[in-house]
DNA sequence: ATTAGTTGTGAAAACGTTTACATAAATCCA
DNA sequence: TGGATTTATGTAAACGTTTTCACAACTAAT
């Protein structure tokens, strides 16, 4: 009861169809050559025998890569953006028999180094990253080596590379403009980890917006340490300790905007009254907030989506151009930003 | 510059020490037979050659399964506690050298047996699961085929098996009892899907409290029909629309509690003084709602842990006797039920 | 009737490991 | 000194596939 069956093989499935393996072999793989006679007893003997392919010695033996198995490497796996993102490349890969590998490195590089490692000696097929940083070592090198590798979220800055990632500028933008046209006048900005590539778009798109209606940009009130909810809340305290106040918050991510909130309300604020907020990343727990949020909405399924069919063009054809997949975000008007 | 270099593999090695394959293996695996003098040559060799062993062609060969890839079946990765037991396994992988596969189904057994399939035939040395209910003839297949697997957050009703999950039905009592305490006498149950075991648990816990303190189980205010968030914004308008409307709702998972939220905020109803809300699930984002949200907090991680845990063992001694753990949960006691 | 071309199948190598077994060299004990 | 034992290494099979090559059995063409 407790012993192991041994699995049918290819082996199994020959000596019960009286072929050989090749025969079998070919079977699977649909070679027009085979006798429908052979091929219909072989099929027989794959039914009888519960036969299932063995993707390892498959994945061992071919050098036709043929999209089994994907790479994932994922920055916060805690970040609903990135679930997101992974939803919409588990969903194409579920829909083509594709499995998926996840390494969360939670930020780390040697994190990320050690599950490069891993994946590439599992023989991935193709990696789809979100690299640590714009100059990112490791992931470079995986592309030096000849690996089908797609970027999510941020680019590399000296390689040329598939990359699909938000407009980011575009979104700060958007967001900032909202406020602007609501009547603020000195809107903070809470950044992200100034070493990350998005921070800076973001940065970029809120001083456009600025710059675009006219309104002075005061470094003062554009600060930012790392991407995650202590810094929010550090920043926010320190933020509404001015003595000329923000009337408005811009946050460059959700963990960000989460301290925000929660200092905000500590404080006794009235949301938007006393300080409008609005955040970069929309959760779907937006709309249950009080007030729901105004938020810039990151299509990460549709990221994730892109970037696995960019995936599987680059594994077929290792030398076609690198695509840039910019994909727009939208602004989700809610309450926290007040009324006209 | 394109072109994939071919990588080193132990034949490489072996031929730039001047030993045989044998040796270079030994030496990998630490046999203390190797003279120190070759082993050094070796190990040279291999840095020279930046050697790097494939874990395909190992999987293949080797019998003695070294929990070097774990294959992971998540009923829904957009649920913040799932990601929390991900989280969890994933930080003990990471630090045992083991990779992850994750197969994220969605409550959709088809999807789920097609991930079995793959994870099968990609020769995972075990499988943790939850399974998408508890008559789940699939996972039973794979454990009676000789497979190591442990369950978390379900069992399997008639199989003997390894299992990690939370105590339901003293997190529901908890809950509950909070509610009494506070005073309410007429407190509604939002369940999930009838059919997973949780949500009977919950419920028993539910009712539990009840007969506790003596107070009257009304069976028309327990509903619930499927764990997600309309389900729970159509369950919250009819308790909302009922004569004798309750004072308080007892939500049994984070989708729930969102649905009731939005619409409990949607019909200007004010908590807790008009309705109090206490939850099953804590999220990470529960501080930053207005009120913070009470909640029955699951200890995600280590519900991971312990699995990933347990599924080492039964990897290493298959014939050991099932263990069943359950984690303890912890009432986060905040300000959406009022104050005493 | 011989040759040339088709068609279907099998034998065997290869992928990169691990490991049982064989063997050579060195050491031991009588 | 010679057989037995130990020590270090190499040889080769095996894991389950894919794929090249060879070959047998037909069919078609001369």
């Amino acid at each position: 009861m407790k012993t192991a069956k041994t699995v049918a093989s290819l082996k199994t499935v020959a000596s019960l169809a009286g072929v050989s393996i090749a025969t079998v072999s070919r079977v699977l793989n649909g070679d027009p050559v085979v006798k429908d006679e052979t091929r219909l007893a072989v099929q027989r003997a794959i039914k009888t025998s519960g036969y299932h392919p063995n993707r390892v010695a498959q994945r061992l033996r071919s050098t036709n890569r043929s999209k089994k198995l994907i790479g994932l490497l994922i920055p916060d796996i805690q970040n609903p953006f990135y679930v997101d993102v992974i939803r919409g490349i588990e969903e194409y890969a579920y829909a083509n028999g594709s499995a998926v590998v996840i390494g969360n490195f939670s930020q780390d590089p040697k994190r990320e180094k050690l599950y490069i490692d891993i994946l590439r000696s599992e023989s991935v097929d193709g990696f789809i990253v979100a690299p640590s940083h714009g100059k990112d070592e490791d992931v470079e090198e995986l592309i030096s080596d000849g690996h089908a590798v797609v970027c999510i979220d941020r680019g590399l800055s000296n390689l040329n590379v598939d990359v699909v990632k938000s407009d980011n500028e575009k979104g700060a933008f958007n967001a900032v403009e909202h406020l602007i046209k609501l009547g603020h006048k000195r809107i903070a900005h809470i950044t992200g980890d100034p070493a990350i590539p998005t921070t800076q778009e973001r940065i970029a798109g809120y001083i456009a917006a600025h710059k675009h209606y006219g309104l002075r940009v005061d470094q003062k009130i554009i600060k930012g340490k790392e991407s995650n909810f202590v810094s929010g809340v550090e920043i926010t305290k320190q933020l509404l300790a001015l003595p000329e106040r923000p009337t408005a918050i811009f946050t460059a991510n959700n963990l960000l905007t989460l301290g925000a909130l929660e200092t905000i309300l500590q404080q006794g604020l009235k949301i938007p009254e006393e300080v409008a907020i609005v955040g970069f990343d929309d959760v779907y727990w937006a709309t249950s907030l009080n007030p729901p949020l105004t938020a810039v909405r990151q299509h990460g399924f549709e990221i994730g989506q892109r970037a696995i069919e960019l995936l599987y063009q680059r594994i077929q054809q290792p030398d076609r151009l690198p695509a840039n997949v910019i994909v727009k975000t939208e602004l989700m008007i809610r309450r926290s930003c007040g009324f006209k």
